[in-house]
DNA sequence: CACTACGTTGTAATCATTATAAATATAAAC
DNA sequence: GTTTATATTTATAATGATTACAACGTAGTG
């Protein structure tokens, strides 16, 4: 539960406080790796809090977003927006048929040594989203292809 | 309008209709390099045809995009998703103090290079977003500083 | 001129998100 | 351990983006 302290401890510098359901909200948060959207947050928060509102897991997701503490993902239109821990800087790859957002590690040098067009910017993140057809969408599809 | 012609290409090549109404949104489209929103298209359709719907341009660019004629980019959570005419690859600076997004050109090696994950994943197009603070904002906040 | 298929329009419905205001809980000071 | 000031939660209502739907329009075909 490393995570829940860091963000907890970032709650504090900032004058706010660490409340119940702020702390599920961050546990939930951090160990989901499924980039979550708010409401998906909402229905594991009410398995254990039955009684915390919408409202709240919106506030308090757009606090931590606001801290840095997590960040927005890619929205792929498809109901929400969707969230990650930020933890460990990490990619994504996105299958355009089954529609889903997975983790890719990559290896990659900073994009600031690829381009003229970022002189003077501070740059605090880089998010790479392949766009693609995952293994297994491509097999269902030569499949299909046969006939 | 070289982009325009090559649209309504494919949109013939699946049965389907160039309209006065789709030429002007497909045109608006592929002049506009500002990532725009759907209302934002709507604005300016309504200027040339005022009888428009906002349904229409609504269909349209899901047409469009699911013809993958266009793309959408990375929302922001400011008011609908955004899209772009993906004609030439290119990638994006979104400044977190602005909140505005403007194209990058970065000449990077593919992605796949750099990771395992990506095995038996046919790529289609990959998305850079790079997160940070324009020069513009990064002056202010200085000036600001130095109370 | 009908027939057919696709497009468009306006309206209403839906879904995600934010605003508001009253009630409550928290952290720190006493 | 109260008290106090402030932050937070809650429920509800409002907003904004998007989609569904049904009626009307258009173009091409026989």
């Amino acid at each position: 539960m490393r995570a829940v302290e860091k963000i907890a401890a970032s709650l504090r510098d900032k004058g706010l406080k660490l409340t119940p359901q702020r702390r599920l909200i961050i546990e939930i948060l951090s160990k989901d790796r499924s980039h979550p959207t708010v409401e998906d947050v909402y229905k594991q928060v009410v398995e254990v809090m039955p009684e915390v509102s919408r409202t709240t897991v919106y506030n308090t997701i757009r606090e931590m977003s606001s801290l840095g503490e997590i960040v927005e993902v890619q929205d792929l239109s498809d109901g929400g927006i969707r969230y990650d821990t930020c933890a460990e800087s990490h990619h994504h790859f996105f299958c355009i048929s089954c529609r889903t957002l997975r983790d890719v590690e990559l290896k990659m040098p900073h994009a600031a040594e690829f381009s003229d067009d970022l002189e003077g910017c501070e740059i605090v993140r880089e998010q790479m989203t392949i766009y693609g057809i995952c293994p297994s969408c491509r097999d269902a599809a030569k499949k299909a292809g046969k006939n």
